[in-house]
DNA sequence: AGCATTGTTTCACA
DNA sequence: TTGTGAAACAATGC
């Protein structure tokens, strides 16, 4: 379930491993370790203390005394702690020198764990600022909403996500970054941090009331049927008669 | 059976 | 060249 929200919630939990040193890892999946040979992780990262948690956009970045571990979860991915390694859906697990474990549970397996991860990501989607935002936003020629969903623009926006901010801002998801205006930007760019500050309070994405709204298929403010269409590669929904 | 799924990367094309 | 969008990736659930 991850969008900024849900990994954010994952960084938080991590604290918890900081100062403790790694004495095994499990990175037998090649699928998700790609494209690290198996062993290779593993011997990377034994014997060094883990020294920090850091998180930008959906990407996990974990500080150790040697490479820094980056986590990504994908479509499914989630994180548990003080769990057996060997239960189905673990793609990757470490144990620490006090006993404690920290496993990666991912059953679409769309995940990725990798050593020292380039990023390539822009401003994380809680940091950006008005002015950089509009910018980046109002720039584009794509439909609004892929531009969102662009993690190399603002990081952190998932599908749901962007379906939110967008009805909050009252913004038909179609239209093209270049054709919004200087105030509905300004919209946008608050609907979107709202948005974001809320899924956080909430405990997760798709837990407003649009999300909930979103699966019933009707808008909550005015009870009118959502539309629905792929816009930017995903299914989008949106009110067709408040969002323009 | 068929289709959709809260994500990212690659590749074809404009 | 730059940007955009569809397909592929893997696995599950409806």
């Amino acid at each position: 379930m991850p969008e900024l929200p849900e990994v954010d919630r994952a960084r938080a939990a991590l604290e918890r491993v900081v100062g403790r040193r790694i004495e095994a890892v499990g990175d037998h999946d090649s699928f998700v370790c790609r494209p690290f040979a198996p062993g290779e992780i593993a011997a990377a990262l034994v014997g060094h203390e883990i020294v920090g948690v850091r998180r930008t956009g959906k990407q996990l970045l974990v500080d150790t005394t040697g490479p820094v571990l980056g986590l990504h979860f994908g479509m499914s991915g989630s994180l548990r702690f003080d769990v057996p390694t060997d239960e189905r859906f673990t793609r990757f697990w470490v144990r620490f020198d006090d006993g404690g474990t920290m496993v990666l549970r991912d059953p679409r397996r769309l995940g990725r764990v990798v050593l020292d991860p380039v990023q390539r990501l822009g401003e994380d989607a809680l940091l950006v600022d008005g002015p950089t935002f509009r910018d980046l936003v109002g720039r584009s020629r794509a439909p609004v909403k892929a531009r969102l969903l662009d993690q190399a623009v603002v990081a952190g926006i998932g599908n749901l996500l962007a379906d939110e901010a967008l009805w909050r801002a009252r913004i038909d998801p179609r239209r093209r970054g270049v054709d919004l205006d200087r105030a509905e930007l300004v919209h946008l760019y608050r609907a979107v941090r709202a948005s974001v500050r809320d899924a956080m309070a909430a405990g997760g994405s798709g837990r407003s009331r649009f999300g909930t709204a979103r699966k019933a298929g009707v808008c909550p403010r005015d009870g009118v049927p959502l539309a629905s269409a792929k816009v930017g590669g995903r299914t989008t929904r949106w009110c067709p008669r408040e969002q323009r």
